[in-house]
DNA sequence: ACCTATGTTATCGC
DNA sequence: GGCGATAACATAGG
């Protein structure tokens, strides 16, 4: 599941569970994984070494391991993070294993091999060559506003593009663009400064809410558009069903009652 | 067998 | 240079 929120709350589960333990092992299990490093050079970062602190940017997860070196984490469409107990299995999809000196293990597990794991000396850099927009989170009202402006295209895969801001995946943005009243092959330039600032506001209403629930889609308010994303469901405002369409090659689900396709005269 | 899936990247054509 | 469409990556589930 990871967008924005998800990548939040694996930060801050590496934080609870790994931070500041001497790291006596790591293990590869699919070379696949690393890009731009490999496997000795990822293990002599880290061996005899110990997470630091953590840092997120986006969808990407920075962890400072020391001797100015960063791990950074990207978790494609189905990574995750699981700290295991040193009886436990490795969780099955785990591709690296860090092993720490009190035998517990933290498994980067990554199903579909999506993801991939970096290791820099600046994860400045690293978003500048990846040409990341400002994270989501941080960009303040009045940046988002010009950026958004300075972009073409359908509404829905501009908020997703990660050179606007940082962040946004296939499932928020569907989730911001019901909150904020918005079809999603809406084109940019047929939007006022109005719908501009509510896509604002309900983008940061919305990836807060999602942070205090940990990303689970289940766990937000039954008014959200999340519990209820099927073709066919009932729009949680009572006006009609949830449709999906094609935006930009991925699925977008909308209710079309509430989110009329708008036209620059609205 | 076919379609779908929370992401990114490359390619082609306009 | 930008945009949409498309495929690719790899794996699972309906």
């Amino acid at each position: 599941m990871p967008e924005l929120p998800e990548i939040e709350t694996f930060r801050r589960y590496l934080d609870h569970t790994s931070l500041r333990q001497k790291i006596r092992d790591v293990a590869v299990t699919r070379e696949r994984i690393l890009k731009g490093v490999s496997l000795r050079q990822l293990a002599g970062a880290l061996k005899n070494h110990s997470f630091r602190k953590t840092e997120r940017h986006g969808k990407y997860l920075a962890v400072d391991v020391g001797d100015g070196k960063q791990m950074v984490l990207h978790f494609g469409m189905t990574g995750c993070l699981h700290y295991v107990d040193p009886d436990d299995p490795d969780s099955r999809y785990a591709r690296m294993i860090v092993t720490f000196d009190n035998g517990h293990r933290l498994d980067y597990d990554n199903k579909r091999m999506l993801g991939r794991v970096r290791l820099v000396d600046d994860f400045d850099d690293l978003i500048d060559e990846l040409e990341l927009g400002p994270d989501a989170l941080e960009i303040g009202a009045d940046a988002f506003d010009e950026r958004l402006r300075s972009h073409g295209g359908a509404i829905k895969s501009t908020l997703m593009n990660q050179s606007l801001v940082a962040g946004l995946g296939n499932t928020y943005t569907d989730e911001i663009l019901f909150q904020a009243r918005i079809h999603p092959a809406t084109p940019v330039d047929a939007l006022n400064p109005a719908d501009r600032k509510r896509i604002y506001r309900m983008m940061r209403k919305v990836l807060r809410k999602a942070i205090d629930v940990q990303g689970e889609p289940d766990r937000m308010p039954r008014s959200y558009l999340l519990p209820h994303r099927s073709d066919g469901a009932a729009c949680p405002r009572g006006n009609g069903t949830v449709h999906r369409s094609r935006v930009a090659g991925r699925s977008a689900y909308y209710c079309p009652a509430c989110q009329p396709r708008a036209g620059r005269k609205r």
